[in-house]
DNA sequence: AAAAAAAGATGATGTAGGTCATGTTTTGAA
DNA sequence: TTCAAAACATGACCTACATCATCTTTTTTT
């Protein structure tokens, strides 16, 4: 299952320069290479579990992982979507605390482990990593008062479409400059918008019906997309 | 309205010795001192707009706000209660964008206001304030989250349950550890909970049968706090 | 003290969307 | 290549909750 991957040098590493650790002197860089650890999730695997405590960070060096809470009725809720150089389990381990989702890989991901120790050092040493810490929280705190927002307002087709922009706005669009760049299941996009796999399935036809969308094979394209912003009930 | 209170001494203030700003050096806090601004705010008085860019931050001297969304709809969705010693206005600034959210005074409310340069230079040479910051805005995050899965899985009776407990949680009991210290009309209650003023209304009255709630004049008295945690489907 | 406005309360009504049931298609394992 | 398990799809039903309307009580303004 979980192999580990020696090879990974941070020095040369794509995903260090996207994440908060793209200015870390050479010091710094040769202490990470020392003392973090790699290894690839297949898709499906936990990286970690809510309810457990973290020990330090991961940095997604190449691959897509979804973080959701478990509810007592057993539906997941997706609470945020991760790609290559995003961090997982800073909030837990900033906020001194227990893990409050599970981060699992949506599909074959290869993640980079630092120990707490060192990434408390950082976070003490070098002013950028602080501040950059700081605005990934806010931006994290930004998105999800802005969705506490949309769950209680909005209706599930607006709700539906905006969680289609937002897997957009994270994973981005293949070179067609339509399709969705990552695979999800229906039962995923429901538990994104909030709503039930039904229902989600339903309002996807629609929005195919209405011409918006298109699907090829597992993959969702957007045929337009100031329409479905539109039906996002979104300026654009 | 809005009036200065120039006699406010950061060197006694009792709210510091609450926020994050308690291990100040003399230094600092003469600093602050001569930096900051006072004034107090009626009840119903913004102190900030949504969609206003900030100039610094906001602690609260001694009072209660409310932070909210408005929605399309008009309706007000409440992202989070502040009390003395609390910050406002942190997240957009470290996000370095516009606020998402107003603030509004829900009762006399005596807060200062910290220049932005100031704030900047607090955090980035004082390291017991960065972690600070970063624990508040962890904290903010999960209870962001945790109220996302509870608006998408929960029923309202639960979300009304827990949007009390939450009250209790922020403002906490009087004297007799029972009445929440804080005055709320119906709708701001049901704009905590995220549903509708009636439904609101009708659950608390639920609540009252129940002999879980009782209603002394403005203010609310939890008879049983162990039913309302059962209530709001949570183990105690 | 009177008038106006806001807050609280309650009933009647409609519907969005959740749940259940069943069937088909796709995927993946053996 | 076959079989089992996910994933996808669609119809039928039902209820939780929003909305609307009306009324009373409390608070605020003048």
């Amino acid at each position: 299952m979980k192999k580990a991957n020696p090879h990974l040098d941070c020095q040369f590493c794509d995903a260090r320069f996207k994440s908060v650790f793209c200015d870390l002197t050479k010091a710094e860089v040769s202490e990470l290479n020392e003392q973090k650890g790699c290894a690839t999730y297949k898709k499906g695997q936990d990286i970690f579990k809510q309810e457990s405590y973290p020990h330090g960070i991961y940095c997604i060096n190449a691959g897509k992982v979804k973080l959701f809470q478990l509810a007592e009725n057993g539906r997941e809720q997706i609470v945020r979507l991760a790609k290559s150089g995003d961090l997982l389990g800073y909030r837990a381990l900033l906020g001194g605390e227990k893990y409050t989702s599970t981060a699992e890989a949506i599909e074959e991901t290869s993640i980079c482990f630092i120990p707490k120790q060192l990434f408390f050092k950082f976070v003490e040493t070098n002013n950028a990593i602080t501040l950059q810490v700081m605005k990934m929280l806010s931006n994290d705190l930004k998105n999800a008062e802005h969705k506490i927002t949309d769950l209680a307002q909005k209706p599930v087709k607006e709700r539906m479409s905006e969680a289609i922009l937002f897997v957009k706005e994270v994973y981005g669009f293949e070179k067609d400059n339509a399709t969705l760049n990552v695979v999800l299941t229906r039962e995923e996009i429901a538990n994104i918008a909030g709503t039930a796999t039904e229902t989600a399935i339903r309002i996807l036809a629609e929005l195919k019906e209405d011409g918006i969308l298109e699907f090829i094979g597992k993959k969702i394209k957007v045929l337009k997309i100031n329409e479905l912003l539109h039906s996002a009930n979104l300026s654009d």
